[in-house]
DNA sequence: GTGGTCTAGACCACC
DNA sequence: GTGGTCTAGACCACA
């Protein structure tokens, strides 16, 4: 798996957006085995540290959990991940319509940019 | 005005949106003088290095426009305010759009979501 | 047995504590065979090797003996029981006292707090 | 100040403690700035990473905040402290009583064994 | 100057 | 082998 950083935002965010991603499309499920920090950091092309940091902070939301020498696994508590994609998507939510609106746009105008911004997406794909 | 600036964006940005929001809702017209950089840093409380800084990168974007010993005013290009808009608002619908299909919502979730949300709004608004 | 262990902590301490206790409390009484490492360790769902490592600390604190080819024994020595039993208490007191002294409380109070610590505990217990 | 680390335990709690100790004695006031990452790394000895780690922690904790540019300083709602002070001292408690209690001490024992460590610690400060 | 992030490399405790 | 901590040194964004 390539993952290219973007430089504007600190790696080991995207290393947990990474993360978070593949918890939320099933590739990694609830309970698994994460891949070990060395490993993680050999196939991202980054220093073990910077690994090391995102999963404890994956740790701290507790979307991770680490036992000692036996690696660190996703939770098993369904509950943490419904969670975590409530959050994720309020945030987007939130910061979609009160951007929009400062911008003076109305909510017909809204509801209108996306569906079109979708229809688009779908022209693209095919 | 009173400007409660959020600890992890730069402040320099938010100065920045803070102005665009002001010429956006019509506060600030076009070609009109802006305040200076000692005044504004009086009025958000913050150092006039921060707001020179944010003032520049508006110069860059072509949104102000500085004239030696008179001050800095908005640009008098109509076109460069719309195309200002019309980023933002691009940008905010990509985001979006992009972050809601990563957490796979469907096209139909999506409308219904940013309905409920802006419904809520207005209930908090009362 | 249940026995959860905190993951902040060294699970080969815990398990000492844990025979500890039972020393203590009298389930398993001076001279008493302990149990073999592979069946602690199935009973405590841990790496036999982590048992393995406990049981050689209270061995090296004097408090279990190994003979070949019998398995491991609390220690006849009541005295070293004694001995373990001060030894935790003087940790505990001082460990207590020192904290207390360097969060500005006076003595009276450090009374007061254990007695209706020790009071909240008996209206939890019934 | 001179501070003398238990290797036992890592550097960045003791930090931390250190600097929770210098908030409850008032030699750090409310709202008062914090040294820099970089001098209480020369001061204790460390590495600047180390440091910048406790006080990262402490912000979590609420009890630091850090302005970009400007330093860090000591939270200014009151409330976080005391709740600090609240939190390490019931901590304290609970591991005392649970852990005699686990010990087989009657509470009567308890106090007493307080009462008279607390008069030992005087007669040796004579 | 101040905090924030990153790398490289090392050592330790634990399993 | 696995996570946790630490050091040394560097670069960046920010004020």
């Amino acid at each position: 798996m390539k993952v290219a950083f973007d430089p504007n935002m600190p790696i080991y965010i995207q290393i947990m957006d990474f993360i978070k991603k593949q918890i939320i499309t099933g590739q990694l499920q609830q309970g698994e085995k994460l891949p070990s920090v060395r490993d993680l950091a050999a196939e991202l092309q980054t220093n073990p540290n910077t690994v090391q940091r995102a999963l404890q902070e994956l740790e701290r939301e507790g979307i991770a959990e680490a036992r000692r020498g036996m690696g660190r696994y996703v939770t098993h508590e369904g509950e943490k991940i419904m969670e975590m994609k409530r959050d994720m998507s309020k945030e987007l939510i939130s910061a979609f319509v009160s951007g929009m609106e400062a911008l003076g746009v109305s909510e017909e105008e809204m509801l209108m940019l996306v569906q079109s911004a979708l229809e688009q997406r779908k022209g693209e794909a095919r």
